[in-house]
DNA sequence: CGACTTGTTCGAGTAACAATAGAACAATAG
DNA sequence: CTATTGTTCTATTGTTACTCGAACAAGTCG
């Protein structure tokens, strides 16, 4: 895995790293229950303090993409696939927003939107009969 | 068109009012050549100062949903059919996020990276056992 | 023309946040 | 036990974002 972080860039930098990362794992590129590099050991790598990285990290957990635990470090969550489908939904939309030369910007506002309007998961995914 | 905003949000209020109006140009609640409310005007209904207002009205106009004349005021851009199949990629990469109970904010992570395919260097990760 | 409307620009102040740093702590691995 | 690794706490620094006031410029309309 390698991972690419632009101090210059206005996006933060524990973004950055969290994004590189959970591309990686959406695209299935790391596997389930692989390890990730320590928090110190990889700042140092990449030039950044240790609590940059382990915001990263954190972020990553909160997702559910990651576990952290002490002494063990940061592990790749298992029981993640299927993500095949989610990573093609992106790119039909990707193409479909620029097919119509809308702005990243505009194309992440609705998104926010929808997804909030949306109902849940575990609401479509049954509760007993409707009526 | 009712347009509501919420100061104790996180969410800066140009951006909020600017997703309000977004959505009902999408949806289609608005035709083409229809013209908003004067900024002064609206500032004052809403209680916020001007700028707040043409901030937003000047995100949309940069997204090219709006187009802004002095003297004539915020009016909604003709020609922009063809927003269905756009509303429908969004419905259905939402459906597939919350299937795999991914957060609103990886989502749009990841849409923002599949966006700009062209990231920028410096930095390197590596994965597997650490020494 | 001339008064009015409307968006634009300049400048500024406050708040929020990112990033860094040091230190001590708790759980896990070997 | 010893070393590793994430967690928590406090603190500082620099930068950015948001909101706002006032003056300006371009257009509208009688």
């Amino acid at each position: 895995m390698r991972i690419r972080i632009d101090p210059t860039l206005p996006t933060p930098l524990f973004e950055q790293l969290a994004s590189a990362v959970r591309s990686t794992i959406i695209d299935g590129r790391v596997i389930g229950g692989e390890r990730l590099p320590a928090a110190r050991r990889l700042a140092e790598g990449l030039g950044v303090n240790v609590h940059t990285v382990l915001r990263g990290y954190r972020l990553l957990r909160d997702e559910g993409l990651i576990e952290l635990h002490r002494g063990r470090g940061a592990v790749v969550a298992t029981r993640l696939g299927g993500h095949a489908a989610l990573a093609g939904a992106i790119h039909d939309l990707v193409d479909e927003a620029k097919l119509h030369d809308l702005p990243e910007s505009a194309l992440l506002a609705l998104v926010s939107e929808a997804y909030r309007s949306a109902p849940s998961a575990a609401g479509v995914l049954r509760t007993g009969p409707t009526r």
